[in-house]
RNA sequence: GGCGACGUGGCCGAAUGGCUUAGGCAAGGGCCUGCAAAGCCCUGUAUCCGGGUUCGAUUCCCGGCGUCGCCUCCA
């Protein structure tokens, strides 16, 4: 079975089912005030890939991931922008749906948005006031970290610690709180802001209240997985955490978390140093599996930087695997071969190793194109049909249909009846017209193959 | 100041106490081809520096240098 580094106990161990077959996880999703970036892609890409995989294994998945559509940020740009706050957010909501699209990611088995649970919000800060565990000030309601015994777990860090550090940070609302490091449950809202009721008074969620609340609702206590960006390890995820240890219930079985993408300088991505690259940009100029393929390529917990040489190197890769395709598709079908099967998931199963797949699925390509070289058919379909069934259940899609119109198939005939007769000028001339038309031409001995590029 | 990660061949990027030390992209040579393309075969200068442990370290330990992350909104 699946095993995953777990960031809670920092090592790769069996992620543990409560019901065998069958897997709940929870992903942190985005908050809708502006394009997806390649960090959100990334993201959303390795979530993709696991989950296509666990499909693929026999694995019911059921995969919540929430839309942030109320947050300091959104109201900003919205008295910004002088427009209806629920303009943006359900315009930034259809276009990351259109991109994840684009990219190849499922949508969510679930997509809960937060305000659609402020009313459940409200009841888990007045139970987690109750049990003495959240305090009120004048200006929103406050967790009380120190309530929690363990917190700190997925920091990695005590509380003394987190302290004693931030050398000359200044701390957010520290007047107001009885630790550094309390959060806000609840924030009154100011005039002309949206809200909600509450018994403290008028006023919105805290980011970090809203996946506590329907992750626990969807998934149930003590879910399987739960999924993000390493950036929301700390203090995001440590903080829904701490609430739910504070209601007394049982949180995520396992943490997972993928790493940063990076500039070219090797820095972090971030919105506060301005150095995000938009992904709708990366798919406008690129084939939109090179994401996926660059992502393969780099396991999924190490800094992955996206440049223009990468990107190209992954679009080459890929035209050799639909270039394979192509030629595979002439096999017909076949069962795939099992060894090379048994591999893939031996390495996928080891902390979803996407880097020895996808070296896997080059071998085998190689292996199946020498088998049909030499004539060896069977070998090469069975070769070839587990290049698909991998290339499958990581989600990468390849090209086996060749795009090509009627005049072109006829062009192609025509060459070859030239090339037959020894006409290698008008061959040399069809194939150049075929070129410069955008088809990559390949003059077999049994014929000749044009496809799109 | 506290905690942590990383430093691999032209580029990207895995893995590993020795055994043939991935894969992709790029480069050179060859086979195939009418010529190409595609495919296949072969090749090249790799494990930041200095110590230590060991029969043996790129891999483990210590130190150094460098890069990066978290401690604050962020996938």
């Amino acid at each position: 079975m699946l095993n995953l580094y777990d960031t809670a106990t920092r090592q790769v161990r069996e992620v543990h089912l409560r019901e065998p077959g069958k897997i709940g996880i929870y992903l942190c999703g985005p908050t809708v005030y502006g394009p997806p970036h390649l960090g959100h892609g990334r993201a959303t890409l390795v979530y993709d890939i696991l989950r296509r995989y666990l499909t693929y294994r026999g694995i019911e998945v059921r995969l919540v991931s929430n839309i942030t559509d109320i947050d300091d940020k959104i109201i900003d740009r919205a008295a910004r922008e002088n427009r209806p706050w629920t303009d943006i957010t359900h315009k930034c909501e259809s276009v990351w749906f259109e991109a994840m699209g684009k990219i190849g990611v499922q949508r969510p088995t679930d997509v809960p948005h937060a305000t659609e649970y402020v009313v459940q919000m409200v009841a888990m800060v007045e139970k987690l006031i109750g049990r003495n565990a959240a305090y009120v000030t004048d200006d929103g309601v406050y967790l009380d970290v120190s309530s929690v015994p363990d917190y700190g777990l997925l920091a990695h860090q005590s509380l003394e610690e987190m302290q004693s550090g931030g050398g000359d940070r200044e701390v957010f609302g520290a007047a107001n709180k009885r630790n550094a490091a309390d959060f806000a449950l609840w924030k009154f809202s100011k005039p002309g802001e949206p809200s909600w009721p509450s018994p403290w008074g008028d006023g919105r969620p805290g980011w970090h209240s809203e996946c506590v609340v329907m992750s626990l609702e969807l998934l149930g206590e003590g879910f399987d997985l739960h999924c993000g960006g390493a950036d929301l390890r700390f203090p995001h995820h440590e903080n829904e955490r701490a609430q739910a240890v504070a209601l007394g219930k049982k949180f995520a079985g396992h943490w997972m978390h993928n790493g940063f993408v990076v500039d070219l300088e090797g820095e972090k991505m971030s919105k506060s140093l301005g150095n995000v690259l938009n992904l709708l940009d990366l798919i406008e100029q690129y084939d939109p599996r090179a994401y996926r393929m660059l992502l393969l390529q780099t396991h999924y917990r190490s800094p992955v930087r996206v440049g223009q040489d990468n990107i190209d190197a992954a679009v080459k890769s890929i035209a050799g695997l639909d270039g394979f395709a192509v030629r595979a598709a002439e096999l017909g079908a076949s069962a795939s071969d099992a060894e090379v099967i048994t591999k893939f998931t031996t390495v996928m199963d080891d902390d979803l190793d996407t880097p020895q797949a996808i070296a896997l699925v080059f071998d085998t390509v190689r292996r199946a194109n020498t088998a049909m070289d030499k004539g060896e058919n069977a070998l090469a379909a069975s070769l070839a049909s587990a290049v698909f069934e991998m290339c499958t259940a990581m989600g990468l899609e390849l090209k086996t249909s060749t795009d090509v119109d009627a005049e072109a198939t006829e062009m192609a005939q025509q060459l070859d009846a030239a090339r037959a007769s020894k006409n290698f000028s008008e061959a040399d001339r069809l194939r150049g017209e075929l070129q410069s038309r955008g088809y990559v031409v390949e003059t077999t001995k049994d014929g000749t193959r044009v496809r799109r590029a």
